[in-house]
RNA sequence: GCGUCUGUAGCUCAGCAGGAUAGAGCAACGGCCUUCUAAGCCGUAGGCCCUGGGUUCGAAUCCCCGCAGACGCGCCA
């Protein structure tokens, strides 16, 4: 049942005005006192020539016996609109459980495949946390989409190109071995490409060593290639087992490098629509008309550019996985980039360039600065994740030393925990790094839902009760339920809003609420009690169902539900 | 200099396309485990929503001038 929709259309039809006009205007009050639905009637004055609360006052006798509402008020110029509890709890809570994991779910995107550039990382370099959120929030969006029915394509577009790769090469020519690169891993890599810049420091000429071996790459020379690919390889090793720890995936790890031999047509292509212009030698695009800087795609020696390579990309995506859509999880650092290359694209007439989209969001630096490999100013992710799960651990040993699979549950609350963390603001948010902050436990964070989630499995649990049967619903008319019940029927739309918007922090942050309301119920009401089975098994529901969509919401940004912790 | 983004409680942040008394968490202080998981719950305290204009019946929200910070602005990615 639809409130909004049968409050819009009573009143259009009392009043003669549009259905979505009338639709556009209810609003949900923030304080349940005022009601469950509101509608303001200062716009409605000047059409009606009438005062908002005369307005208001008409109406409530005009809706006196809508169904499914106990109570109408007319309230300075608001009508507010009390729904019927017991309907609304019954019908919430058994779709909720008749549906189950797939509560929540649609199948609006059916037939349409979305594709997620996300994580990106670079090859011989280590994840630190500023790769988290690109990581996280791709997972999740790639999870939200497919809950709604869309195919996704996960991709993680790997640094895997340019004269950095020449440097590598030439530092472990000169100071490295096999076997320390394959015991040390990137740890290796990176200590030999900073040895690399400390000694080019007193040896320029090193410069052009590199730029000959990236050239080799370029060309495909055996030994140049055969290094870069164990380079990749010893890299996507150690990062998979990152990912596999975040429970993080991908479809394609095609980085830069493949699209090395696919920027031509782009080239034909801008040439042909009369956008490659010269300027200094480069062959830019130009977008003065767009208030942006000229777009370069050729240098002046005739090398690619990112831009370049951006395009080939999404032309080889379009091509081959005929997106409806594509994302960009990146920093906002690169805002003009993807508006550039959007732009660019939409003057060379691929129409689907508005079907681009680059999901934004906000630096991670340290306190003492922006994270740095190099200066070794970093919190590596690997660490991190570590950590948490040794504090999840000394907590569980502590609280509950009885627990089975012990280790289970402290990777799902440890990486968890980091995990919604990344995921519980806006996206567009600074990020400082801290230690204190990122193992904290309490309040807003992923073991505060998680512990909720398994409270409620314990209680069902323990009641030892069949769902099936009769079932009382006037055991669920007190506030706290409803208030409760209002936040579970709301999860639907937060979905779709998360998605709309690109921004799993909704998701997140619903499930806090969620958890902050069954909390409240849990301790204001027994749940298992000695009124009526009926009773019982209206609450032991309610339970179930704030189990259900708890775990949904937190599957959906990545955080797993342990039933026992 | 120009452009984009951000500015809400001591700290970290919600506040959807304008609506009723601005909400959470952390930190602080005070309570609550012989009853379903105390990783929890309740309470107290804490606000010129950056400043100033404008639009509106109504602005934290929309528009403009500032201020502060982050990021970006031609051959890196």
């Amino acid at each position: 049942m639809d409130y909004k929709k049968i409050i819009a259309q009573k009143i259009s039809q009392a009043k003669d005005l549009g259905l979505d006009e009338v639709f556009e205007m209810i609003e949900v009050p923030q304080k349940s006192e005022m009601g469950d639905f509101a509608l303001p009637c200062f716009k409605l004055s000047r059409t009606l020539r009438k005062a908002p609360n005369q307005i208001a006052d008409e109406l409530k006798e005009t809706l006196i016996d809508l169904d499914g509402f106990s109570k109408i008020e007319s309230v300075s110029g608001y009508l507010n609109f009390f729904v019927d509890k017991q309907s609304f709890s019954k019908q919430t809570l058994s779709e909720i459980i008749k549906n189950g994991e797939q509560y929540g779910a649609s199948d609006e995107g059916a037939g349409k495949t979305i594709c997620l550039d996300y994580s990106s990382v670079n090859v011989a370099k280590p994840l630190h946390m500023g790769h988290l959120s690109t990581t996280v929030i791709g997972n999740s969006l790639r999870k939200i989409y497919s809950f709604l029915g869309y195919k996704c394509v996960g991709i993680n577009h790997l640094g895997d190109y340019g004269t950095q790769f020449g440097t590598l090469i030439v530092a472990y020519e000169k100071w490295g071995n096999k076997d320390t690169v394959e015991k040390d891993g990137i740890a290796e890599l990176t200590r030999l490409y900073i040895k690399y810049h400390d000694e080019e420091e007193k040896h320029p000429e090193l410069a052009d060593e590199a730029r000959t071996w990236f050239k080799k790459i370029e060309d495909k020379d055996p030994q140049a290639l055969d290094l870069f690919n164990w380079f990749q390889e010893i890299t996507l090793k150690e990062v998979n087992q990152t990912y596999d720890l975040l429970g993080v995936k991908f479809d394609y790890y095609t980085g830069e490098s493949f699209y090395t031999d696919k920027m031509q047509p782009v080239v034909d292509k801008l040439t042909e629509c009369g956008l490659l212009v010269e300027d200094q030698g480069a062959q830019v695009v130009r977008l003065d008309d767009y208030d942006m800087p000229p777009c370069i795609i050729l240098r002046k020696d005739g090398a690619s550019l990112y831009a370049t390579r951006d395009m080939a990309a999404a032309l080889y995506r379009k091509k081959t996985f005929d997106f409806h859509k594509c994302l960009y999880v990146t920093a906002y650092q690169q805002d003009l980039h993807f508006r550039q290359f959007f732009k660019v694209l939409e003057l060379a007439d691929y129409n689907w360039s508005k079907d681009l989209v680059h999901v934004n969001y906000g630096m991670v630096s340290m306190e003492d600065g922006s994270m740095s490999t190099r200066q070794g100013r970093v919190a590596l992710l690997k660490d991190v994740l570590e950590k948490a799960l040794e504090k999840a651990s000394d907590i569980i040993n502590e609280k509950s030393p009885e627990l089975e699979d012990k280790e289970a549950v402290a990777r799902m609350v440890g990486v968890g925990s980091i995990v919604f963390s990344a995921l519980k603001n806006n996206r567009i948010k600074d990020i400082t790094f801290s230690w204190d902050n990122a193992l904290n436990f309490d309040g807003e964070t992923a073991p505060y839902v998680q512990y909720t989630h398994a409270r409620a499995t314990s209680v069902i649990e323990k009641s030892g009760m069949s769902l099936e049967g009769e079932v009382d619903y006037s055991a669920l008319e007190n506030e706290d339920a409803t208030a409760l019940i209002t936040a579970l029927s709301a999860f639907k739309e937060i979905v779709q809003s998360a998605a709309r918007r690109y921004e799993p922090s909704m998701i997140t942050r619903h499930v806090v609420e969620i958890a902050q309301k069954f909390n409240k119920y849990y301790f204001d009401h027994r749940i298992i009690d000695t009124d009526s089975e009926e009773k019982n098994r209206a609450r032991l529901i309610l339970a179930a169902a704030t189990k259900q969509v708890i775990k949904t919401g937190l599957e959906l940004i990545g955080v797993e539900s342990p039933n026992k912790m």
